[in-house]
DNA sequence: TTGGATCCATTTTTGGATCCCA
DNA sequence: TGGGATCCAAAAATGGATCCAA
């Protein structure tokens, strides 16, 4: 595993965004290697005992320190680049130990859309991926980042995910949303997302009218982005920068 | 006026709701002639200076003071009684100051709305007013609440209410909601509601088509509020139980 | 293993209205 | 005077994800 020493100490400038693609690159660059423990100094956070009450803390604390300008709605997070960020969480062979959430399904809504213009499509077409370390026996603080992924979808990746994406659409746009289980779908996966199972959302069911329904979200499998890892991680000179 | 003795003090038991209407009726006759300072200490909460930082809080310690569940969103303010709580600020001739929010324009979903399903419709079904002083110079904490009134729309009224709000549908749904100002309407009108004049939620234009517009909200005309307020305070041994 | 359930921070929307200047 | 603008609190939605039981 990669360790940095003390003299690589973490300094970063944060609360700017990157104003290029080569500067965000460069600033993930120098987080890899570094541990949750110092990146969170650097944003003047506090390290959560466990992530049972502190769920998103990770991509929180890693947005900061890279400049995304925390939550702009309904654009990626470094909207003058177009880039999407994504902390991932590995286990000790580098393999996704979670799914990777993209958006909200928006019920209602999801007949105006086509594959080129929904959300999923958007969201994906440039994720910036950060792998963490998550081992559950490792303390938080003491779990290093690894070497940023810059990944786009290569035409077998976007034929998956539109024919997933597509099959979704017909079923939720025919009132069959209800019946769509996290079973369906090869790279992408539609799974309930709400404050608790007693949320609910306006629907829309056979006939057309709306009804309440669970709220619920796309999602990348593990064994999808499990691949995106193993790809590009496997060429030469290249690799996680964990372990 | 009618002030009440210090005896009669205001001793309510706020927090669970009225079962019935005379149950709720019974307490806002018992808040009549009370001051919104008494009210405030019920509620525990602090008079505001003036309202330019606070104009909701009248409503709310009303609401409060009387166990409306503070804030049943897309019901009315009591929904086991069918009955929406409205405060009406009015002058030393009882008069309203000011125009009476009912709730926000459904821009896009204003066209799959009817006069009897539309929440214009069932917010106004059944209406308590409580009339607070309103007069500019009378310090808030002594302004005294007047007599209620259950009030429900008669033939004429919803003549005008529904031909008001039909109209609207007409524009809204055929995509000149930014042609409506609040010259329109006899009872109800539509006006800007929003964070401020740079607010935009999506609307419909000509084409069918959405695009971003400034929110807006339906409102009673206080010419319109100010008849009822009349007609019903005028019946022999009524009044407003203010000077 | 993984599908369904859940958790926090932050932003947006809603519901309560009154302000204020042309 | 009243039409357009604005203000606050609380709820709901969104975006960040991980938990956990079968």
């Amino acid at each position: 595993m990669r360790k940095r020493a003390p003299e690589e100490r973490l300094v970063v400038s944060t609360s700017d965004p990157p104003g290029s693609v080569a500067e965000l690159l460069a600033r993930a660059d120098r987080l890899a290697g570094h541990t949750l423990g110092e990146v969170a100094v650097v944003v003047g956070e506090q390290v959560p005992e466990d992530f049972r009450r502190a769920k998103g803390w990770t991509g929180r604390v890693v947005e900061r320190v890279l400049g995304a300008h925390a939550s702009s709605r309904a654009e990626p997070d470094f909207p003058r680049l177009g880039i999407e960020l994504k902390t991932i969480p590995v286990d000790r062979e580098g393999r996704p130990r979670e799914s990777t959430f993209v958006c909200s399904v928006p019920l209602t809504q999801m007949a105006f859309e086509t594959w080129p213009t929904s959300l999923v499509f958007k969201k994906l077409k440039r994720v910036l991926f950060i792998p963490v370390q998550a081992d559950p026996d490792r303390p938080i603080a003491s779990r290093r980042l690894g070497n940023p992924l810059l990944w786009s979808p290569g035409a077998d990746d976007l034929a998956i995910l539109q024919e997933d994406w597509e099959a979704f659409l017909d079923l939720v746009t025919r009132g069959f949303v209800e019946s769509v289980t996290a079973h369906r779908g090869t790279a992408l996966q539609i799974r309930p997302k709400g404050k608790n199972a007693r949320a609910r959302r306006w629907g829309l069911d056979e006939e057309g009218d709306v009804f309440r329904t669970p709220p619920r979200a796309f999602y990348l499998r593990a064994s999808f982005t499990a691949q995106i890892l193993r790809r590009s991680f496997m060429l030469p000179s290249s690799g996680l920068g964990l372990r």
